[in-house]
RNA sequence: UGGGGCGUCGCCAAGCGGUAAGGCACCGGGUUUUGAUCCCGGCAUCCGUAGGUUCGAAUCCUGCCGCCCCAGCCA
């Protein structure tokens, strides 16, 4: 029997519209997209929705969606990003075929074309200095002069492009230039440079290269060259689109992709510039790129994201062109809903209270039945010692609880989860630091495993775990990294200023259920009554915990104010 | 005050001349050995604003207001 694709019956957002459109008409039989990341530093959740808006066309078109560098300034660039930027995209669980490819691939190509740009008199060598340009360029409102050098003789600008391109010349002498329109209220149009002398180490090319094109040069052939149908984009380039169409145009290329800008993703409590992730970075602020509180893919993994949130998350989100702030609860609500139906769950003590339980026998060791998942059987089971002395949350007592609390107290009784209900019967506090350091409680013997014959109610249950056989482990409290919803909105006030201090919360003093111990690194479980916990891929070890909170559980509860 | 964009519920976002989808958030209620999950219900007489065209407009036209982007030999 043939699996009909289950497609979703929701509307397409106007990019996938176009396609559609471009499809229907038949100006296309197919899809080419691309995603094109300089590699200058780490991805990014909106890297991400780059990533899955171009390979999710290409999936649902089966089509091609090519990983291009866009590698053509060596100074900035580097291999490591390359391969980050490659595990990345691998990660998030998409295929970009064959090879990888590379800007600096087309250089002889690139090369080529502006030299025929230069034998059709629309291109020429310019000898102003960086400064100059700036002030021939004009400004918003003025238009700009024309370059002393704009009308030299095809040979002299071939003679001396050549002498660019053999290193005769030092950084900054000479450029090349596209011939447009220095009047063109759009400034890109005003003869803008497409190439310049660099004679950094490429990455790729080595020093075979000393001049290297312009990244508005480079994109729109480059694209060509590929087939690309549409050539997907941010904002910020919108008024760039008329310098893509004029090189193709110009150029009388065979194939002319079309450039569609979209709105590049903001969310609250963060940051997203590379720029500004970096000083975080160097500033020891986090503690690196892939610091789990980091909005990067490598930072997401390693909080516990998985791929299939991440996009969800895309998905939810859509496509539009208007500017945006998500809310970081959409992120969150995305992986809360994928792991809720994956995580094993578990019982961790995060700060840890005794209770001695007075009528259990010294000694004894009962074997509880947990279940890794409360609508999932199939997920299966696993045991959880118990014994007189146990440890539950601190918050989980209060000596004087209102009416709503209905957690232990004087007076209560709880469900120890999967265990027996017990009885307040007292307890003891510090007289020094006027802390409770210990509570003592009976136990209904008749309650094995949570339920009363008798049927009485108890409306609370708490997580505990064996003060014998408990496991200490490391938990990292993770939280949102900035405590302003837009930490550069008063530009008055420097970002880093914004920083929360609580992003970061680590405990020592946990303690798990034994089972914990055989936690993988990278896998995700859930702490009932907590959230979702990733051991740690790469400090974490077997029988050595180190968690990261990847998310809380959702709390009316707290969030209510607890009225 | 040059050019390019954007303005639909608290946050996103459908809508494409026929009388406001959906998600998140929020508010009720139910189930529940996680104050979780799940389930049910509520949540824009109104689409930046003022006019105009039309039997009929969020959708077409005009003016106005607000916000974003552009003066790298960055991408």
């Amino acid at each position: 029997m043939e699996i009909i694709e289950n497609k979703e019956t929701r509307p397409l957002d106007f990019i996938r519209q176009i396609i559609a459109d471009d499809l229907q008409t038949g100006k296309h039989q197919g899809t080419v997209t691309r995603f094109p990341p300089e590699p200058n530093g780490f991805l990014h959740i909106g890297h991400a929705k780059s990533i899955c808006l171009n390979f999710g066309i290409a999936e649902e078109n089966h089509g091609r969606c090519n990983l291009r560098f866009d590698d053509t300034n060596p100074s900035k660039e580097d291999v490591a990003y390359v391969e980050s930027i490659q595990k990345d995209v691998q990660w998030l669980g998409f295929d970009w075929g064959e090879k990888v490819l590379y800007a600096s691939d087309y250089f002889p190509q690139l090369h080529a074309y502006a030299v025929e740009l230069i034998q059709i008199g629309k291109a020429y060598v310019c000898q102003l200095l960086p400064d100059e340009i700036r002030q021939y360029r004009g400004t918003l409102t003025e238009p700009g002069k024309e370059s002393p050098y704009r009308n030299r003789s095809v040979a002299e600008n071939l003679q001396l492009f050549e002498q660019m391109k053999n290193g005769e010349f030092e950084e900054g002498t000479h450029v090349l230039r596209a011939k447009i329109d220095m009047a063109s209220p759009n400034l890109n149009m005003r003869d803008p440079v497409i190439y310049r002398i660099l004679k950094a180490h490429h990455h790729r090319t080595g020093a075979t290269w000393k001049i290297y094109p312009m990244y508005d040069y480079t994109h729109c052939l480059s694209d060509m060259l590929e087939g690309i149908t549409h050539s997907l984009c941010t904002l910020e380039f919108q008024d760039h689109r008329p310098l893509y169409d004029w090189v193709l145009d110009t150029l009388n290329t065979p194939c002319h992709p079309r450039q569609i800008e979209f709105a590049r993703l903001n969310l609250t409590y963060t940051v997203m510039s590379k720029r500004k992730l970096l000083k975080m970075v160097e500033g020891r602020y986090v503690e690196g790129w892939d610091d789990p509180r980091m909005l990067t893919i490598s930072g997401l993994r390693r909080r516990g994201y998985t791929p299939a949130s991440i996009r969800n998350f895309a998905r939810t989100i859509g496509i539009g062109k208007s500017e945006s702030r998500i809310d970081m609860g959409v992120l969150e609500n995305e992986i809360r809903n994928d792991l809720n139906l994956r995580a094993d769950r578990r019982m961790c003590v995060l700060d840890p209270v005794k209770v001695i339980i007075d009528n259990y026998p010294e000694g004894l060791i009962e074997e509880m039945v947990g279940k890794n998942h409360p609508q999932d059987p199939a997920m299966g089971e696993r045991m959880l010692p118990f014994s007189k002395e146990l440890y539950i949350e601190r918050d989980d007592f209060m000596e004087n609880p209102s009416k709503k609390y209905h957690r232990l107290g004087p007076g209560r009784e709880v469900r120890l989860r999967y265990g027996y209900l017990i009885q307040y019967v007292s307890h003891v506090t510090d007289e020094t630091t006027g802390k409770i350091t210990e509570i003592h409680c009976t136990y209904d013997p008749e309650t094995k495993s949570g339920s009363a014959p008798d049927g009485r109610k108890v409306k609370g249950t708490i997580h505990w775990v064996s003060a014998e056989k408990g496991l200490p482990v490391t938990v990292r409290l993770y939280d949102r990294l900035f405590k302003v919803e837009d930490p550069e909105a008063d530009k008055a006030v420097d970002f880093l200023e914004q920083l929360n201090p609580m992003s970061r919360v680590i405990i020592s003093g946990a303690v798990a259920e034994p089972s914990l111990a055989a936690l993988q690194p990278g896998e995700t479980v859930q702490f009932e009554r907590q959230g979702y916990f990733c051991a740690d891929p790469l400090e974490s070890k077997i029988g050595r915990p180190v968690l990261n909170r990847t998310v809380t559980l959702r709390d009316s509860w707290e969030s209510k104010g607890q009225l």
